[in-house]
DNA sequence: GTCGTCTACTCGTCTATACAAGTAGACCAG
DNA sequence: CTGGTCTACTTGTATAGACGAGTAGACGAC
């Protein structure tokens, strides 16, 4: 037997002298096990009959153990299969220099110059463009009265044809009509090359990072497995005149991204 | 009757003939009423025999609907009171200048500049100093050997009495032994101070952010509520040389922080 | 050999019930 | 009025069982 059987990991048992409920006890028994190696990534943990055997406990308490360590992202189950420890993929690192002006100079997108940088194939679906009235708090970032229209760019972002993020991007009306940014695709460099050609030339960004557990319209459009937060991205673009031309608000699946930042000390 | 009842909110019924489960079904309805408003913050969602009577349906089932709000961090229950819509609270800003000279210069540490300038009280506690061996991915940021030792410093931040964060300081050995570094309090203006004082001038820091579930450990730490997920930082501190003298991994409740970060276009 | 069926296994959903334990208000004894 | 008890509510934990549906391998018909 070259692999041992998922049900060999089984060495504990319950502590009824424990006031901890049975379905913690199994939930914490499980996660040692992950957390030592003793269940591999991708590996299958025992199925749940195996689980009620071993416990002499009901089907629905084992569940319940499961749902916690689901909850917790640290497994996926997979109907008509089992239940596996979710492999940690590789994740895609956002360097800060991200927005350098050397790679929009170079024709290149924030998100294409960061991915293929990695290796991997960018793709982007899903575009829409819109003129709309922006949310209040868009319109306060962009500095834009109550009744002003904004450009409203929506997309989403896949590596290796996996969606990974969503970004909706707010530039002033003013500034965008007539131009290609109200194309679906605004020409190489993107959106901040347009806007330096027009002579908005970029000083700053802010950005505004928050994470949180995914609603149900973002777990379909990021695929997202349960447990797995998202990053909430917002974004506003200064010039060096210190306007502000673009927000962008980034909706990013956690499994895929670890934001990297360079601070200076001053 | 100045509040209407939870109850009230129970406008919807089932669809019967969608092949959504039921469970999925009074989940939606619930995040609807959210969404809406028509349930405030902090307000009381109907009780679990409410629901059961609305719809029709078991026990079993209406906790499974409830159980999906709780893990999408939308509700928190009550033992013997009742299910809540989750007060979002005031979050504290992590400015991207925490780190400015200024601050240290005028003896103030990170974490209680920024707390102390958002007008709340922070303190610190479970503070803990210690030498080791540091596991090799601290060990290689630090650009140390296998057998080379840091000073591990950890402690625990609050805010108006409430722990938001955890953080454990790595700092090379040869660094910190023999100052007061290796001191519960090391002095005004943190160890940065110290680590300056020592000319070691810092010149810049980077940063890396990534989300998850916490650990049940992480839970209790922080006082987590079910379904909130935590910020990891990896922080690691160069000096103007560029040689690493420090490393700081954090782990961050998302309840009480928006990471704010400026980057220059470049 | 290929294809389809059969079967045994997996997890998903749902019903019905029981008792434990925390909460909050009513109520009563003092 | 104070303090305790009682009661009716709430959620937490656990048992026992049923049926549905996806998966994958064995097996046999062709």
């Amino acid at each position: 037997m070259p692999v041992p059987a998922a049900k060999d990991v089984l060495t504990l048992t319950l502590d009824a002298t424990s006031d901890r409920p049975v379905f913690r006890q199994i939930a914490d028994h499980l996660r040692g096990a992950i957390a030592s190696g003793r269940l591999l990534q991708g590996g299958q943990l025992p199925s749940e009959s195996q689980l009620i055997e071993h416990y002499g406990t009901t089907r629905m308490t084992v569940r319940q153990a499961l749902g916690v360590l689901k909850s917790e992202g640290l497994v996926v189950s997979e109907h008509g299969r089992g239940v596996f420890v979710r492999p940690r993929p590789p994740v895609r690192r956002l360097a800060s220099d991200r927005f350098a002006r050397r790679h929009r100079e170079a024709g290149k997108a924030a998100f294409l110059a960061e991915v293929e940088g990695a290796g991997a194939r960018p793709t982007v679906d899903r575009i829409e463009v819109s003129t709309e009235v922006p949310p209040d708090e868009i319109a306060e970032r962009l500095l834009l009265g109550r009744r002003a229209k904004v450009v409203v760019r929506r997309r989403r972002y896949l590596v290796d044809g996996h969606p990974v993020e969503t970004a909706t991007s707010y530039i002033p009306a003013a500034l965008a009509a007539g131009t290609s940014i109200t194309q679906p695709n605004p020409g190489p460099g993107g959106i901040y090359a347009r806007l330096e050609e027009m002579g908005h030339r970029l000083g700053r960004f802010t950005e505004q990072v928050s994470t949180r557990m995914p609603h149900p319209d973002e777990v379909t459009a990021l695929a997202l497995a349960p447990g797995v937060p998202v990053f909430h991205l917002v974004r506003t673009a200064f010039t060096d005149d210190d306007v502000p031309v673009e927000v962008c608000d980034t909706v990013m699946s956690s499994a895929a991204f670890v934001l990297d930042y360079d601070l200076p000390a001053r």
